[in-house]
DNA sequence: TATGATTACTAAATCGAATTAGTGCAACCA
DNA sequence: TGGTTGCACTAATTCGATTTAGTAATCATA
């Protein structure tokens, strides 16, 4: 209740100087010639007294928050993002920052709105770049300050469909979740790394199935894929979720895996080594991304070693 | 650049009247009385420039920002809490406020002084109820702000464990993840709502199983349980990542399941229903339970119907 | 017709920190 | 001795919205 908050005028009175000192002071100002004598009677009665720099009054001055907004697409969730996030998270924490994360599931007040009202330092916009990777076959995001998570996910894919082939794989399909499942925008993306992917590896376009949530759509929808593409002995998935929906409907369906069709999934859940066979997947260091995002918003140097190249977690379904 | 931001003083001016007078219309403030022709030139003044308000400035004035924090301690990520965020990111959103995560991963800084910059609205502290919870046997949290979240918790694991009688199970076990994975202090709670359970359906304290993250430990502790406990016909596990783990020891123990030993997860991933066989789960409505969080903390009537029970997904472990 | 109440507003202080424009004072150079 | 420069600080303004105290003007009442 009566806990007044101690400001700046408080540490300014309890050292006998003007707040404008003490502010010079806590903020090293270079520009100001400040006595060490003061200086120390500052710090010291700052520290002795609690104060803590009040960022709204700051930010209001500055013009601007510490804080970054992150905003996501509805229904965006996993591993890879969790980590992302988390990464991004640790990064700004270090250099006093704070990360508001935007769901898009937010029913009122659009990311415009958001924006106005607490100002942040930045954003990094991922349904945009979503958006934007998805439209133009060139792919070139507008906004690069991801940390280059988008161009990860094509390097990713690459590596993906690359396992397949040092398999000994050459007609590789992929699949996706259904078109209603929110995932639609990113599975555009996807689909459009995973033919660039296999252009480069000098692959057929690799046809695509679609995998329905309803388990006898599912097993319909294989049935016929595999009557239609008799020759595909190799499927990449979207992710481990639609991969272990398609291991349980082949399981079904007495169709052997990897031996009659190998499956490889993406963004590596733990679930994924319990499924039966146990499932080989991508494993993708979307920490480290988080961090280059968060280091190039702030407009920090990135880190000097390149992210961490995806690596593939070898179990049993390849 | 040069967008300069539109201010309240924007709005007196284009509107003939003072500062005071837009922010009395603006906020609605019924002890002042406004013409009602002023009142529309201010509104559509307003309206014309997009004066949006400086949230940032609101908050300093008011000594308090339109933010509520939500702290979670490192590690906690599943479907539940994801859906308890959503609930409560939406409802806030719904009142103007946003919702800010802070996950306790963050190396820097302590929450006492993530709060002291950003003044947020409210804290929901999920990681200290959860230790509070996991301490008295009483389990009486100290702050309710959490929307019944952990109270929830309690009532979710009675219908897991009742579940299991109602399928004729008397001799049921508790499995758990391992102490070092983070989730030890949730388990320990969770621990403790199965005993209490237990005790109001009368049944004998279950045993635990502690199942370790390799798979051959694992193995080996599963076997170990089975012949310690060999009455044991079925186990609740802690959530279902340790329900499908425990699924895998079993089918490579060539242990039928629900024949030999019935399996119940608990937070319904969708991976649940792709394990072999398909995985039992308790569907929680977590969403729910964040809404009345938000509503809590913002001062307003809870929502009167009470939160939804949970729900059991049959499929084919139990 | 003077007094009081009500209406419809405005001026100015306030929240806490940052910053620009000064103000004394001492040292230094010619 | 007068002028300049450097040092160590302070006063006062600013960011944008809220709110208290106050002021005209109108209306009602005795």
């Amino acid at each position: 209740m009566g806990e007044r908050r101690v400001t700046m005028r408080d540490v300014a009175k309890a050292s006998g100087v003007s707040p404008a000192t003490v502010s010079f002071v806590l903020n090293n100002v270079t520009e100001q010639h400040i006595s060490p004598a003061t200086r120390d009677r500052v710090t010291t009665a700052a520290r002795e007294l609690g104060y803590v720099p009040h960022a709204i009054a700051k930010a209001l001055r500055e013009g601007t928050s510490r804080i970054v907004l992150l905003a996501l697409p509805a229904g965006i969730r996993g591993p890879g993002l969790d980590a992302y996030t988390r990464g991004l998270d640790d990064e700004l924490a270090r250099h006093g920052h704070v990360l508001l994360v935007r769901h898009g599931s937010s029913l009122h007040g659009t990311l415009a709105s958001v924006i106005a009202t607490v100002s942040p330092r930045a954003v990094i916009d991922l349904s945009g770049l979503y958006r934007e990777a998805a439209d133009g076959p060139a792919a070139e995001p507008v906004t690069s300050n991801d940390g280059g998570w988008i161009d990860g996910l094509a390097a990713h894919t690459l590596v993906q469909l690359r396992h397949l082939t040092r398999a000994g794989h050459t007609s590789i399909a992929v699949a996706l979740p259904p078109d209603d499942s929110g995932w639609a925008r990113l599975a555009r993306v996807r689909l459009h790394f995973a033919r660039e992917a296999a252009a480069r590896i000098g692959l057929a376009e690799p046809p695509t199935l679609t995998i329905p949530e309803d388990a006898a759509e599912a097993a319909r929808a294989v049935r016929d894929f595999r009557r239609e593409f008799p020759s595909v002995s190799a499927v990449a998935a979207f992710d481990d979720a639609v991969a272990m929906h398609l291991l349980s409907v082949l399981h079904g369906l007495d169709v052997a895996v990897p031996g009659q069709l190998a499956v490889i999934g993406f963004d590596a859940v733990e679930y994924g080594s319990f499924a039966t066979p146990a499932l080989t997947s991508v494993h993708i260091d979307a920490q480290s991304y988080g961090q280059r995002a968060a280091r190039t918003v702030l407009g920090l140097e990135p880190p000097s070693e390149p992210p961490a190249p995806a690596t593939v977690i070898v179990r049993e379904s390849v």
